[in-house]
DNA sequence: TCTTGACTTACACTATACTCTAAGTAATAT
DNA sequence: ATATTACTTAGAGTATAGTGTAAGTCAAGA
């Protein structure tokens, strides 16, 4: 597979694909030509890549675990610690957003409520 | 309460007061002097603000918000609206979140069992 | 053979959200 | 009176994460 394949395929731009390499979250095999080859794994990566983006991952520390993933299963309860953490922050991040919906919610309420007795007032 | 008070009453610093106000999502009341003067609305309304910035609104979408809300009562049902949308948001990055934990935990059970075979081989 | 399209590199530019500096003013403590 | 501290402004600098451009290479089809 290559670059513009790969970018169609785990909807990510060739731009990104192409940065994250050269930040050394990706290490991809070249063919004769020197263009970039993706696989199977490669693409399970990437497509991990952005799941750990997505939760507030920042790159340097994708780049981190990254590596340690390059390095292979010696490496592995180091990788572990990284996701225990990292989900340790995931449950945190769930919480905040759970009270944030609370707030949301009487704000809301509140908002609704006062509109409310505007519309009464001006009914008398 | 001066802008050194607030900064540390609400737990932002000097420098990002000062550039909400340039960015048009605070309005301060000045003293003789020229300095800003906060007050309790101020204080309530700042962490507001925080709240919508750390559950991801941008600082433009805050920025229209904080316009209508200095507008005053008229512009009610617009805000209302505004949360009633970002209310939205929550609850989809919530579902995000969930999601991505089960992932997650999925990824550390195949950490965990794939150390497993590996100390049983080296037990062998 | 020529052209088209997908690729390559290095580097410049953008957006978002701060964060800090420089130069100056005003109020307060010694 | 003077030194210190807290403030003021405008504007520069930083971090993060892309996004785009310019110049050139390579391979495959007409």
């Amino acid at each position: 597979m290559r670059i513009g394949e790969m970018a169609k395929a785990a909807e990510i731009s060739e731009y990104t694909l192409r940065y994250y390499e050269k930040k050394g979250l990706i290490q991809v095999r070249r063919d004769d030509a020197g263009r970039r080859c993706y696989d199977e794994s490669d693409m399970e990566w990437i497509k991990f890549i952005k799941r750990l983006k997505d939760t507030g991952m920042l790159l340097k520390d994708i780049k981190e675990y990254s590596r340690l993933r390059y390095e292979g299963n010696a490496t592995m309860q180091e990788r572990l610690q990284m996701l225990e953490k990292h989900r340790e922050y995931v449950t945190e991040q769930q919480k905040k957003w759970a009270e944030y919906l609370g707030n949301l919610d009487d704000k809301i309420a509140f908002y609704k409520d006062s509109m409310d007795r505007i519309e009464k007032i001006k009914g008398t």
